[in-house]
DNA sequence: GTCACCTATATGACAAGTCCTCTATTCGGC
DNA sequence: GCCGAATAGAGGACTTGTCATATAGGTGAC
């Protein structure tokens, strides 16, 4: 699982409730770890219930309280553990391609119809993630701010994104081609 | 839930055991869909239990019986039920970019490794799909078969792989060079 | 004035997927 | 003769993730 390193690696930048994790990993990281909110609250459970988290509630006035989350030495270590650990592949879940496989049954214009849709999403998500990394570039040029490595790797997730979006589209371009021989 | 449709699917092609399923399954789609054998026991009760699919026992000399599993008329319906319906975007988790949000904090040196073990993986992934590609199609050409409708979209799911794996490995070794100024 | 949304947290029910273990027999290799 | 792989199935325990709902005051829009 790496929710729950995802959530120390947050911890890491910043004490946080469980709120600001969300509305964080929401801008950030949701293209590619997309979280739930109960599920946020749970692995904060976790987390203080290993010693890895440390939690202060925060009273406050016409809000309901804050509880914040610190990351602990031990937290520290196993984040730093995780991101030192091997890389394995992880083959991602592809519905789409499932449906590809088998709606050959309904006929020619039916595929050719489920491919156009696909190219249509990809398109509109590389159109969304060239969006926030312009944005975020423009923003990080007029704060006048340099491009330390952290803020580099993040932008190189969009990059990511983008360029399987734009992978996508460019197979199912082709796919569509192949299909009107 | 796409397994019950995977399974749903391989099932419109012929009647099959659980195990013929789980083979089945495991040369063709678990690169981008893969299942477990205790899940696919699970979904085929399910399956079962709603009218999708019949089972007969068939007795098996040395061997233990086989509990063959054959679509129903139900089953087909809602097959292509949801092969006709609309195509939506599912977001997939990307472990590996979680990795890379937070890898700064190792250093550089570490963000190097990480993003060369990931090109060696995406590099080694795109030969395995490649060679399946081409043995596919080998034994198509052998085999003296048209391809047809099914058989080109089967085939397509492999090259989406390989564009993948192709796209990543682009996208590592962009990031590497950026990396080294 | 009320309706919807924001702040903030929490829980219960459920679905889906992973991992491990178990049962039983046959066949081939060394 | 033993070990392991293939054939065939099943179940328990557990983790992840999803969905829905609840509380409760504050703010802005129309």
């Amino acid at each position: 699982m790496s929710l729950k390193h995802a959530v120390l690696g947050f911890l890491s930048i910043a004490p946080m409730s469980g709120y600001d994790l969300r509305k964080h990993m929401e801008e950030s990281v949701a293209h590619f770890w997309p979280a739930d909110q109960a599920q946020i609250y749970r692995t904060l459970g976790h987390l203080a219930a290993d010693g890895l988290v440390t939690v202060t509630t925060i009273p406050q006035e016409g809000k309901p309280d804050r509880r914040e989350h610190a990351i602990t030495e031990a937290g520290l270590a196993e984040l730093d553990d995780w991101l030192a650990s091997p890389v394995e592949y992880v083959p991602s879940r592809e519905v789409f391609l499932v449906r590809l496989f088998f709606v050959g049954r309904l006929g020619v214009d039916r595929v050719r119809d489920v491919l156009r849709e696909r190219a249509d999403e990809a398109r509109e998500l590389a159109a969304v993630l060239e969006q926030t990394r312009d944005a975020s570039e423009q923003a990080v040029a007029a704060a006048g701010i340099t491009l330390d490595l952290e803020m580099r790797l993040r932008l190189a997730t969009l990059a990511n994104g983008l360029a399987h979006a734009r992978a996508e589209l460019d197979w199912t371009q082709d796919l569509l081609a192949e299909l009107t021989d």
